[in-house]
DNA sequence: ACCGGCAATGCAACCGGTTGCATTAATTTC
DNA sequence: GAAATTAATGCAACCGGTTGCATTGCCGGT
């Protein structure tokens, strides 16, 4: 049988509340005594009923990280892979744990059952955050919100720098590459990470003075799918404003690569060679792999024709042909920062809300 | 505050010990109590505290699933992302948790802390699974192998059908696609799928009376790699045998798609067409990208020159050019096949070891 | 009227720890 | 040398549930 505290304390010669103590370190206990328990412990291997000690204590060890089952086939999987491994390696170095559980977009409840007592605290790692939001705040669970920020108070909030990724594409295309004709094509703009992107699109032609690409083929799809707009409060959290829709971007519903292709190829067939971009830009390099096949399907070649750069340096994007030019995210390193953030928030509840920034930076390949 | 069970004990006008047993539906309680105590309970929005529980009744209701931090870009959480998507949603199901732990191949301690007591069963996915199969064996914890079977009583093991897969695109190759010559590349035989995927390999040539394909040019590489050989008694529990290396398999020590080019592309260039395979079975889906690559590469064609089939399925495969034939491996129902059985082991430790199969099947597409 | 049996409930111990406070032992102060 | 202070320990309550067993009340049988 597992020996219990009551053992090593009987053992031991001491009481069950001394050994509790000699074991935490306490300095109440002299330094022998906690010698004697700790040897008696190592001894018999005892190891602490974490369970326990979560009741006793009130504090289970365990963080929920919260995530739908992966919406996008691979770019789900490679971006809250890794960012879940962030978290797992941060919450263990401060001896936490982490209970995944799943969130259903539908149905906005999490978990009921589990969270009530026994989770510290909440990581809310989706893309299209539902709010459930308020249920944690109501039950006083310390939240940290991944790829969103909502005007409430007391949470923490991981974002990645999506505007200045996006405009460091734009950068390249226009300065280094010496575009003057670039093509917008991107998930629903609702999405906030998608809309911020597009607006690094926008301010990166006034800052050159561009023309924003503006194609009497495309017609403009959903821009906003079913989805509200951007919120202002959300936006001006982080550093933007909402704007009106300029140029002609090309509007996918879903972040998804065959639908990229279905929507570029007939509009590269319809155009005039006067009208074509010289380079596209794709939200997300789910789109940009999709955009790729329209071009060559088109018989044009990237980049000598079409230069095309993504978002997001999915780990196949370098394999691509050819290697995709984009903007490297760091979900692991959102994982861990969330798990930082979290263990402050829940060390000093009253700490007020605050935005981390995860920096994006961008990788020159062959597609530009 | 939160209520407790006592609060609504209280408010119900009974003990509390009846009023946990009108919540856990207990037969003994007069229904019309019950329906009292169920009534105050949802009146004050009760919730149990599951820790306490947990300790009550010596059972946590959380499964550990363990893993490592996912080896190979776009391998790794294309296929462990899914099984734990799996493993999340039966675990629900029943109404069970998942606490992920990070598997330290170096450190084979299991997150000794929180597992002693608090967890009521493990789930080991890895693909080098290390052996601190013997820890929980010695502590009675019900534990599932994924992708492994060691002879070990009470245990249970998931494994996915690889001979049978590797069968199917065999006879894909030669049945339909008339191939006779077909070369074999793949990650270090000494992993067991590898070299399940091989022995497959190897008799779908007896079964067709064919030459296993011999090129001059390709010298046998590490076939093992620093690991040990396959374990005969693994093998056996499996249906399969240890046997000799015949032909020459193209070995590459990592499951590495540049690595697979830069092994191919040589080969290529320095084989007479005589020589040369008119397909490539690549043992998992990353090779058979850079083999697509090298082929290219040589100026060659997929699949007029040489036909290319691939192992895994991933996301992405579908998406490649060309779209690639390959087996489709189901690692979600793998996860949830790992919980069933990790629940079945939990409801009766002594049952005894079972194989659980999980089946793949051919997907053909484009590259052959 | 008495007893046995059963359904419904409550008491109190238990799960395995932690912690406030009282108690004792050891040391200092006057 | 007694009183006051401090260091070390133990007692017992507590965290929030579950459960074995005793108790109560009600019924029918004789």
């Amino acid at each position: 049988m597992k020996p219990r505290l009551s053992d090593i304390a009987r053992i031991a010669g001491v009481s069950k509340a001394t050994a509790s103590r000699a074991l935490a370190n306490s300095p109440l206990v002299k330094e022998e005594t906690k010698r004697r328990v700790l040897e008696v412990a190592k001894q018999y291997n005892y190891q602490p009923n974490a369970l326990a000690q979560a009741v006793a204590t009130k504090r289970s060890g365990i963080l929920g990280f919260c995530m739908h089952k992966s919406q996008h086939p691979y770019f789900g999987h490679s971006f809250f892979g890794p960012m879940l491994d962030g978290a797992i390696e941060e919450a263990r170095r401060h001896n936490y744990h982490i209970l995944v559980a799943p969130a259903d977009p539908a149905n906005t409840t999490f978990d009921e059952h589990f969270i009530q007592d026994s989770i510290d605290g909440v990581i809310l790692a989706t893309f299209t955050p539902m709010e459930p939001i308020q249920e944690f705040r109501r039950r006083n669970i310390p939240l940290v919100l991944v790829n969103d920020a909502v005007p409430t108070p007391n949470n923490a909030f991981i974002v990645q720098d999506e505007y200045g990724g996006a405009r460091a594409v734009m950068r390249h295309l226009i300065e280094e590459r010496g575009h003057r004709k670039i093509a917008f094509i991107s998930d629903r703009l609702s999405h906030l990470s998608y809309y911020l992107r597009y607006l690094a699109y926008l301010d990166a032609h006034r800052e050159y003075g561009l023309e924003i690409y503006n194609n009497p083929k495309i017609k403009l799809g959903n821009v906003w799918g079913n989805f509200p707009r951007p919120d202002r409060q959300k936006l001006e959290m982080l550093g933007q404003k909402v704007r009106e829709i300029e140029g002609t971007p090309i509007i996918i519903e879903g972040n998804d690569s065959s639908q990229a292709r279905d929507a570029v190829y007939p509009i590269l067939m319809a155009t005039d060679d006067k009208d074509l971009p010289t380079a596209i830009f794709a939200a997300t390099d789910s789109l940009a792999l999709g955009t790729i096949e329209a071009i060559w399907e088109a018989g044009l070649e990237v980049p000598q024709d079409i230069a095309v750069a993504g978002f997001d340096d999915l780990p196949m994007s370098a394999a691509f042909t050819p290697p995709l030019t984009t903007v490297h995210a760091n979900p692991f390193e959102m994982g861990q920062a969330a798990v930082q953030e979290l263990l402050k928030l829940i060390a000093n509840p009253q700490r007020e809300s605050a935005i981390r920034w995860v920096d994006t930076h961008l990788v020159v390949r062959k597609s530009t």
